[in-house]
DNA sequence: TGCAAACGTTGAGCCCGATCAAATTGTCAA
DNA sequence: TTGACAATTTGATCGGGCTCAACGTTTGCA
């Protein structure tokens, strides 16, 4: 792996109090990994050796349950840190985390976690949003889960992917990672079977285009209605 | 209110590498407050001028949802940091939190946070951890509304209570503050008649015992594998 | 190219838990 | 002590979404 250019993660407000002496030299300290589709860039209960900056791709963010069930929670994009275990003060990662498509990732042991954050003020502000933002997001699926129907859990799920990861084409917004009726039900507490359904309905609609693992949302108004319940 | 007495909170493992003079210090900035029963500490959304030590006493935290509803995020006991916007990133509340019996609290100005972060790496780590347990919580709540019956959905939250803010009895686990089926309710997404009606079930089976605003697990066992889903 | 596995669609039936309704009991304030 | 209200219990009914089942389609691998 050639040298990496810190201008990569420059712009990112994370590092902004980063000189740019400092960002070579914690680019320097870190190590490219490509994670091919399908992959996991770690695993679940797995020593946390090294935390992590998703630089391209997504991955799927997933709990594997004692009962053997499995929810999503979440899928991340490029730009976002993954692996963050010693922001939450644990030893071992919480969670599996898998390429959904090849990715680009750029990881730092462990151990130099505490300097960093007590070095960077903008970094350590950084995280903290980040935590905040995905315990607010966990919140909030918790009230959908307890007060909404299937059908607006299922608007909302697309919804949360097309603000994260959507991508605009001339008739919409497209997930841009294959997807499947089985994530989305584990995304949302529900069988394929209803999610397929749904799906249907909303395409003979137009709210929705779907085939084989891939969404494209044609009418994002619409489905603001229904996740509101007001359609 | 008289001078406190720093040995409130040097048991506790966040302050370990704060020195008696710091301890000092620390607690001299913090303002006492007494919030009697069903007063707010703070509120959702009001500006976060403070962040609070639970000294003495339960408090539910709560969110209103954009649609009114309610939903508890958790009950917080003796010990336990709240209404820690600036860890989260936030210059807001982002939920109710209410006494629910006269309680003590400790609060600082959220000015001091970044100093105390900076400068107390135990405090920091201290912090890491309750957002992570907060974290893993909230996923484990997803999971339960996810792929459990109401029945183990109430026992588990029973199981969580008892672990947080339970009191031994004689006969056995006492949950130490009012708590209605309502409340129940809130917490796990389901409605007040089934939560009468599964208490009702379980007090003749001698596994519960119950009354206005009280509950007494009797046999936590029982109520264990009624979570699993193995009774 | 062909096969097998994964993915998606659709239908029928039914159960769990929500909704509507109403009586009863316990608690607090006057 | 008593009235008023809040909390709880219980019954009856209804419907959304899960379960079970079968089939069609696409992908990937040999």
């Amino acid at each position: 792996m050639a040298s990496l250019d810190p201008s990569l993660i420059s712009g990112m407000p994370m590092f902004a109090d980063f000189d740019q002496n400092a960002l070579v030299a914690f680019v320097g300290k870190g190590h490219c990994h490509l994670v091919a589709k399908n992959h996991h860039v770690f695993s679940q209960d797995e020593e946390a050796h090294s935390f992590f900056l998703l630089l391209d791709g997504y991955v799927r963010v997933e709990q594997v349950r004692p009962g053997g069930e499995v929810i999503i929670v979440r899928y991340a994009s490029a730009g976002e840190l993954i692996g963050i275990a010693p922001a939450l003060g644990r030893t071992t990662y919480p969670a599996n985390t898998i390429a959904v498509v090849d990715c680009v990732v750029l990881g730092w042991p462990c151990s130099i976690w505490r300097d960093i954050v007590s070095r960077y003020p903008s970094f350590a502000a950084g995280v903290g949003q980040t935590i905040g933002a995905r315990l607010q997001e966990a919140h909030d699926r918790i009230a959908e889960m307890a007060t909404e129907q299937v059908q607006q859990r299922i608007a909302n799920a697309l919804l949360r992917l097309a603000n994260q990861t959507g991508r605009k084409t001339e008739d919409g917004i497209l997930i841009d990672f294959p997807i499947s009726r089985q994530d989305l039900s584990d995304m949302t507490g529900t069988t394929l079977h209803t999610v397929s359904r749904t799906l249907s309905a909303w395409e003979k609609q137009g709210i929705v285009r779907s085939a084989r693992k891939r969404i494209e949302i044609l009418s994002g108004h619409r489905l603001v209605l229904i996740a509101d319940n007001r359609a």
